[in-house]
DNA sequence: AGGCTGTGTAAGCAATGTCTTACACAGACT
DNA sequence: AGTCTGTGTAAGACATTGCTTACACAGCCT
């Protein structure tokens, strides 16, 4: 979890996630969605995100195709509801109380 | 949305929420829950999570009372929760493609 | 008033993260 | 084989973070 929370931390990772969130994207495409920032950059943020298991990495010849694995977000999402469900929970006591 | 997940991307302030989770928790009772991390670093970290909007902070006499404000991970969770469709979607058009 | 108790803040330092430029290298094309 | 295209990696500059110690200050108690 730790390392996905870190991940997804960065609102450049966010951005990539989004874009490949639709399909499988190559690192060159992506790159150039951030014209502010250098491709290595980039390449960079991909791999943080492939490590932290946000993303998955495919080979196409000479192009590395990405994509979203939400599934690297389970935990994350887990603490996320661990937290919400308390205030859930309060809810329905203030409505018991009522 | 940043400030919160950002905060949240440490694993000393998760487990300080989780602390304040069940109700509020004054300053020094959580700081003795780190024995590891010296008091003021702790007050640090519940700053960074009182400017996140992720914890109340609530005056009282002398000490401080910090409380989950679950609200706070409201944008986080809809993130999470938009890539997570994607997958819900694709197992949809799986089932469907069967 | 004076001295605790409880907490935040300031300054400084080490570790980490995020860029940039330069380079390496595999796969496609001629 | 030689070259171009697509992409990752290395090294280093710079900003940011997360700690520590030392200090400041408000609220209670006598």
């Amino acid at each position: 979890m730790d390392d996905a929370l870190r991940a997804v931390a960065d609102p450049t990772r966010r951005a990539i996630m989004e874009l490949v969130r639709d399909g499988e994207c190559c690192a060159g495409d992506i790159a150039t969605r951030f014209p502010a920032m250098s491709r290595p950059a980039v390449s960079q943020h991909l791999k943080v995100l492939a490590d932290a298991g946000l993303v998955d990495v495919r080979r196409d010849g000479n192009r590395r195709l990405y994509a979203l694995r939400p599934e690297g977000l389970a935990d994350a999402a887990g603490f996320i509801e661990r937290m919400w469900s308390t205030q859930l929970r309060r809810l329905k006591e203030a409505v018991e109380n009522e």
